[in-house]
DNA sequence: CGAGAGGTTGAGCAATCTCAACGGGGGTGG
DNA sequence: CCACCCCCGTTGAGATTGCTCAACCTCTCG
């Protein structure tokens, strides 16, 4: 339980391995940040392990919400769907996350694994109560919550404004910071080129166009489709357009 | 005070002559809802009443966010710029709305007047200190931000995925559903063209062409260029694609 | 009366999409 | 074990949506 405690308030990426939820997975648990809580009645919040295999959905959008959970490894995409099939990616979600806002009564988006995933599941109601015994879990949820819409409407400015050449700049960028990487490390890109498409609002073709022009230009370099590495960081940061 | 309870914990848009601030405008208050307060304490949250012109800014991207603000009546735009001018509004807020999300530092977009507009300021300090005394006040602000990240989803999916014609009649029926408009009314559009074109990441020029078409077709009139009318809705809906 | 802001319309252009072909890798079934 | 298929990614050529540039109109405000 600590754990969701943890992975709510602790921000920083290092310390990803200690939070894995005690109560899901075999790890056992690192200092719990700064919540006093009563383990015992932590451990009545019934929360249960589970695990994904890539591809896999977790909860469809509309889907009544009757689970909480927070991702302990791996990486789940949150989409939207237009009638017609064209879909949006709202994100992407790591280690440490959390999911399925406290408050809304039906998921707003579908998630599905990109990588395997383990993840905590707590029923809503459990959740909710949860939320009412410690204070200040609540004001760590306002807070990813305040994070969260942050980055809504930095990808409102690059959905709305940005050329092809800026989104893909812009992603790149964004997976280096979220993995902490250094330069000249490789970069992982779990994702399939359609669900970065279908996150930066462009075609397959045009993803791949654009990063073989970036790598053309020596600013990054692809050895694989899921690996690269940032080469000339200035120049991506020129290219994505702020 | 109240008011500020009121506005953040009722919803629907009907009472929104009920939810003025009685700390910063004169008219007397409704019923407030289902909070118990202290009103003597809430009246130490120093609120003060503000006016804005139309055009003028509250403040800016960036800006450290001393204030927090409730809007009381007219019309106010979010927006975010990039360094070479492009703009993305990201949301209008009319009365009953909040801003500038207690947890954030500094202000994550500017926010300008589009009407006159009126609000009640409160120092961000006196602001979570009120959070600490009413619990249930967090947990409206958790609800608030809940609706507002599915507002956000939704509008990347507008961003991302659908055309030009889709995002006009999408933003058409939006504006209708949030004047609470029946078939036929009148729906006032406050907000200039730019706006509009900021807001669904185009320009002016195809902001207008496609509103001519929509009326052309038979969908809409525009009797001037801040008023429109619903004709066919149906028919507006299937055009606004999901 | 002139200037400027906001809005509409037209013509041409270009970024991005669509359609299509091709190649590699992994799983599966014969 | 191998052939086949399917998914994923890349590349090319042509089509199209929405942008750019430009003209013009109306209304408001000095």
């Amino acid at each position: 339980m600590e754990s969701i405690m943890s992975g709510l308030l602790a921000g920083s990426a290092s310390d990803i391995e200690q939070r894995r939820c005690e109560l899901c997975t075999v790890r056992p648990l690192a200092v719990c940040g700064s919540v006093a809580m009563d383990r015992s009645a932590c451990l009545a919040a019934i929360a249960r392990g589970a695990q994904l295999a890539a591809g896999e959905p977790l909860f469809h959008e509309g889907d009544p919400a009757v689970e909480v959970f927070t991702v302990t490894s791996g990486m789940l995409k949150l989409s939207k769907l237009l009638p017609d099939g064209r879909r949006q990616v709202t994100g992407f979600l790591m280690a440490g996350d959390y999911l399925g806002l406290a408050f809304a009564e039906r998921y707003i988006c579908s998630a599905e694994a990109v990588t395997p995933v383990r993840l905590c599941r707590f029923a809503r109601s459990a959740f909710l109560k949860l939320l009412d015994q410690f204070p200040a879990l609540e004001k760590a949820l306002l807070g990813r919550a305040a994070t969260e819409l942050a980055a809504a409407q930095q990808q409102m400015l690059l959905l709305g404004r940005k050329s092809a050449h800026e989104r893909i700049a812009s992603f790149v960028l964004q997976l280096a910071e979220r993995q902490a990487t250094k330069e000249g490390q490789w970069i992982d890109v779990p994702m399939t080129r359609t669900d970065i498409a279908d996150y930066l609002g462009l075609t397959i073709e045009t993803v791949s166009r654009t990063l073989t022009s970036l790598r053309k230009a020596g600013l990054i370099t692809v050895p694989d489709p899921h690996h690269l590495q940032i080469v000339q960081r200035a120049r991506l940061v020129a290219e994505a357009g702020g």
